[in-house]
DNA sequence: CGACTTTGACCTGCGC
DNA sequence: GCGCAGGTCAAAGTCG
């Protein structure tokens, strides 16, 4: 136990100081964005750019090349502009996954208390007003009903998953099945029930176009505790949601006034404005009732055949609706020959993937899949070729947006590892999983560690991320094998990884 | 017996 | 106003 505590107060200690080193930043990235978002939002908002035939869709799928190993070892020590040279030259966040594999869409948070790290129980009953309530605030037109109804976060999980639904270390109860349009899988509509009142609701759905991919959206904060094993996945929501809210701290919208003249974040050249309602709707629920959900997608999602991608699909749809714009950044896998197993078989895996610029714009720099075969030689060439098109795009997107750089400052918060809730019994697992190591199988972890109905598929990042000891998170983060490129340094610590991010 | 799932009905918003 | 689709409710059924 004392160990336990020791652990727990140096992960605070580095959670704290990666924050405070994000806000500072933070800050001087707003500055330089009041001075030159209205600049940038002209250029932007010109005709021609608005009838670009490309999608207004930035996917954003990081990894590393393979083929940029020597450079991650080479800068052990470098200054901090070095890094941000490198961070921007080699920015790469694969989480790796055989049968997992993640997108995060974010449509917007329902409290400003998005961060489950720092939960402070204070949305009990705020957030997520139910429809009724969203209808009567729609009604008022004061800026303050608008500014709480904006804040609605969803969360989607696109997950290779054989089973049902995914665990995620929550404790859900489904309460209603519906068939989606346009998908022969029906959706199932998830409450949790780890406290009774708390808002936070699951859609899952099958993807139409490929039956192993198990999308999972979430909705709303969780007002209550969350088990372990849940906190790295609620960090990863919060991030996207902290994506939004910062994003909106820039721009005041109100109803239908000063897109035209309000700064807008600008992400890789697009534009992203959360509260942009007309500009923005979530990827997976394109005929969503409520509109009031901008969106920036995650997405970490990659798949067998690169044509085939959520992203490509999306990007496809998107490309002819130029109305919905939206900013997506995937953490992919990569091909599992770096590693012999990931995710989904319990060995974390952070590697380097090449990457794919699709023919809609969307640039895919994602698990090239387990089974190259399906990818087109056409494809991989183009791939090599586009590698310093990527190196700049990524770049121009963790230049240009801050929030992006608060998602994967969160997720890495995640990494570090889940803030252990007092009490907390669900997702199980946890004791055992803090005994585990990384390289374990996945069959090693506790049956415990699934949901209570075995249903679960296994989030065995998730849980792995939160239930892992600093020790391990810190290898996991430091160690060059485990290729968690956001920069090609070796850094000495976790806020040294904020600073890169930052 | 309690918790959970299933499933048809109902409610709501939106487009025409 | 009507129809459609997404989302939710709640009674009945199922399971451990």
């Amino acid at each position: 136990m004392g160990e336990v505590k020791e652990e727990n107060e140096r992960l605070k200690m580095m959670l704290q100081q990666i924050e405070k080193d994000y806000q500072s930043l933070q800050l001087r990235f707003f500055d330089i964005i009041k001075q030159e978002a209205p600049k940038k939002f002209t250029e932007s908002s010109t005709p021609s750019h608005l009838e670009t035939e490309e999608p207004e869709l930035v996917s954003l799928c990081l990894g590393r090349s393979p083929s940029e190993p020597k450079k991650e070892e080479k800068a052990s020590n470098p200054s901090k502009s070095t890094k941000d040279e490198e961070w921007k030259s080699s920015l790469t966040l694969g989480w790796d996954s055989n049968k997992f594999q993640l997108s995060t869409e974010i449509v917007s948070d329902p409290s400003p208390e998005t961060s489950f790290e720092e939960p402070k129980q204070v949305d009990a009953g705020e957030t997520w007003p139910p429809s009724k309530t969203l209808k009567t605030m729609r009604n008022g037109d004061d800026e303050v009903s608008q500014q709480t109804r904006v804040k609605r976060a969803r969360v989607s999980i696109r997950a290779r998953c054989e089973t049902p639904t995914m665990n995620d270390g929550c404790q859900w109860r489904k309460y209603g099945q519906k068939m989606a349009k346009g998908n022969p899988c029906p959706r199932a509509y998830y409450r949790c029930t780890v406290a009774p009142d708390c808002p936070v609701r699951k859609q899952v759905q099958r993807c139409a176009e490929d039956m192993t991919i198990l999308i999972t959206t979430y909705e709303g904060t969780h007002n209550h505790p969350l088990p372990v094993a849940a906190t790295a996945m609620a960090s990863t929501t919060s991030a996207a949601a902290s994506m939004i809210l910062s994003s909106s701290s820039m721009s005041k919208p109100g109803l239908g006034s000063t897109a035209s003249t309000t700064a807008v974040p600008v992400l890789n050249g697009l534009h992203f404005n959360p509260l942009d309602n007309s500009r923005a709707k979530p990827f997976y629920l394109p005929n969503s009732s409520n509109p009031l959900f901008p969106t920036v997608t995650l997405d970490l999602t990659t798949s067998p055949s690169s044509s085939s991608t959520p992203f490509n699909r999306l990007s496809s749809s998107f490309a002819s609706n130029p109305r919905f714009p939206s900013s997506s950044v995937s953490f992919s896998s990569s091909q599992s020959n770096i590693l012999p197993t990931a995710w989904g078989t319990g060995y974390p895996s952070f590697n380097s993937v090449p990457y794919n610029k699709t023919h809609t714009g969307t640039i895919n720099i994602g698990k090239q899949s387990q089974e190259p075969s399906y990818q087109s030689s056409m494809e991989k060439n183009h791939q090599a070729s586009s590698q310093e098109y990527l190196t700049d795009s990524l770049a121009k997107a963790i230049a240009s947006d801050a929030s992006f750089r608060s998602v994967i400052a969160a997720t890495i918060s995640s990494m570090v590892g889940g803030r252990a809730t007092p009490g907390s019994t669900q997702g199980g697992g946890e004791r055992l999983d803090q005994n585990m190591k990384w390289g374990e199988p996945i069959q090693a972890v506790s049956p415990d560690s699934l949901t209570k109905n075995g249903k679960a598929c296994a989030s065995s990042y998730f849980n792995r991320m939160a239930s892992s000891t600093p020790q391990t998170a810190g290898l996991m983060l430091l160690q060059p094998p485990l290729p968690l490129s956001i920069s090609k340094s070796t850094p000495t610590s976790t806020s040294a990884i904020g600073d890169q991010i930052n």
